[in-house]
DNA sequence: CGGACGATTTACAACGTTGCATTCCCGGTA
DNA sequence: TACCGGGAATGCAACGTTGTAAATCGTCCG
């Protein structure tokens, strides 16, 4: 591999003018940079990223920081933050957490501070207490009750829910349940506060479904429960799309009509739940926005550094389908 | 940021001894081994990645080259990726190419040696020209008519695409239609060569829909012409879930039973597929093992040097479900 | 007691790059 | 002619780590 080295003894220059000729320092006669230039080209020389970072003190990537890409969410939203990330010549370095505290508190400890610039995380269960350690910047992505000197981006959860609910609400549904109850996940808590208080508003309440996690599975048998019930609900508010799947299949597997029997509501607006049979109604939050956000929260953190801690609330819309409107 | 330097005054001793502590070298003496640990502790030592790499000559990545997170095979097979390369203390940098020629010589050109040590690519579009600057060890997911020394991991896509329509023929459907066919695709061409044979060992021909892409919206365009067409079609095979979906969705758009009137199967085996109404029939291939087998093969192929390109085939199996036999 | 030998530690250089300070060269000016 | 200023090029050091070879130490053997 051509170094800077090979390229100066081919041109007839010293290091440092190469160098200076990569860089785009002005002040080089164009006979040399010419000739700097026609070596680099016969040399197919690559700076070695390693080196300069070493010497710069960056690292040139940024971890991303997700529970699992199986879930399309997170897929979706990978994809995006690596399109942001290009446009700052970041790379981006996946790490899967699983949803777990303890996966999440791996992943920092192994973001030293010499493998990436920065991260973008999406923490589940993290406390405020597994932060302590952490050296840089950082870009939580989701609502978190943790107190901290941190920047976030993401949407108004309880809102959010509160808009899902008072949606099956305005359809005349009257027994809302909601599935995705967790001990330890933020944004469960706030869901399910966005439900409740849409409830009370009307003077309600409902049955509420916890799972263990967040796939299709969990979905279905949560479902399975309500529909099993004495009293089954007459809608339910998924917390994200792959319950609502789940919940759809249950309600398939039972005979159960949806809408007519029973409307959902999922969260995160998959695109598989526009194809689905019913097609799902679902919050649509602002993927590309929150990918775009996080991304340059990071950059102004990595670059800029006394900061105050910020928080982007990004949009969100309720796109209302056929499991709610047959 | 603590380095060998700092714990090395701490701990009253040299460089060189905190690094052979640091590296686990037998010959320390006890005392002086304490002492460093110590020091180590006390500093919160982290080895600096970059430097580290830059005297050893490797990056600690691996870069994974998909064409798009959203699609739900390679969000799935990136996050098995990521696990087997944490096995390995692997960090894994993915970068995303479209499916497009352009995206994957870009991808390419970008994994400079020293960025990462090695490549897992999932080629759609190149050229065996392409590879002609490439350095760094490479492995290649799916199998390619390029004639080129390097290793491959992927099932047998003509003995899959065969046993899916076998499975076709078997339950008595005489038409069955691809959809999927794709001029610049390898995949594409092996996928519908099976079509083909399995259709030709009973006689027969189906007709072959060409799609731009491999998502939903190109799957229920595809499957919408079939239906509207003078002679529909009692089967189709789609080369990927993604396309079965879109076509379920077609068919329930016009009242067109499945599997009753048209049986659907797919390919990939993506979750979704089994929680819809109907659920999927698809080609099941053992990602987890594609994963494994793409990081052992390049992690041999950064260790070692003088290997023959090897191909490594992976299983798969036929998954039935209501999509063909209600 | 001298030397040999292995255990242990260390100094030094190098990986490839870039910031800094220096040097060199030129025309223009006093 | 001596000096000045700025363009242009360069040498040197340093980023933090580790391989190599050499230095140091102690102990065992003859």
């Amino acid at each position: 591999m051509a170094t800077l080295k090979d390229v100066a003894a081919l041109a007839g220059v010293s290091v440092k003018t190469v160098s200076n000729v990569v860089n785009g320092y002005a002040f080089v006669k164009p006979d040399n940079r010419r000739r700097v230039e026609e070596a680099l080209v016969a040399t197919g020389y690559r700076p070695n990223l390693g080196a300069r970072n070493l010497r710069r003190g960056r690292t040139g990537s940024l971890a991303l920081v997700v529970p699992e890409l199986g879930i399309p969410y997170f897929a979706e939203l990978a994809g995006l933050v690596l399109r942001a990330a290009r446009a700052h010549d970041w790379n981006v370095l996946i790490q899967q957490t699983l949803g777990t505290r303890e996966g999440e508190r791996e992943a920092l400890a192994a973001l030293g501070p010499h493998v990436v610039d920065g991260a973008v995380i999406s923490p589940e269960a993290l406390r405020g207490t597994d932060f302590a350690g952490v050296s840089g910047p950082l870009v939580l992505l989701g609502e978190h009750p943790l107190d901290l000197p941190l920047d976030h981006v993401g949407i108004d959860n309880v809102e959010a829910a509160r808009t899902a609910v008072r949606h099956l609400l305005d359809l005349g549904r009257r027994r809302i349940a909601a599935i995705g109850a967790h001990p330890d996940r933020a944004t469960a808590a706030q869901r399910l506060r966005g439900h409740r208080e849409a409830l009370a508003d009307a003077g309600l309440t409902g049955p509420v479904a916890s799972v263990e996690h967040y796939h299709r599975r969990d979905g279905a048998a949560a479902m399975a429960a309500l529909l099993d019930s004495p009293e089954p609900p007459d809608a339910v508010f998924c917390f994200n799309d792959l319950l609502a799947a789940g919940a759809l299949r249950a309600a398939a597997d039972r005979g159960v009509r949806v809408p007519g029997d029973v409307a959902v509501v999922g969260f995160d607006d998959d695109e598989a739940g526009a194809y689905g049979s019913p097609s799902l109604t679902t919050i649509a939050p602002d993927k590309a926005g929150i990918a775009r956000a996080a991304v340059d929260l990071l950059r102004e953190r990595v670059d800029g550094r006394d900061l105050p801690p910020r928080r982007v609330r990004t949009p969100f819309r309720l796109r209302i389908r056929e499991s709610t409107v047959g």
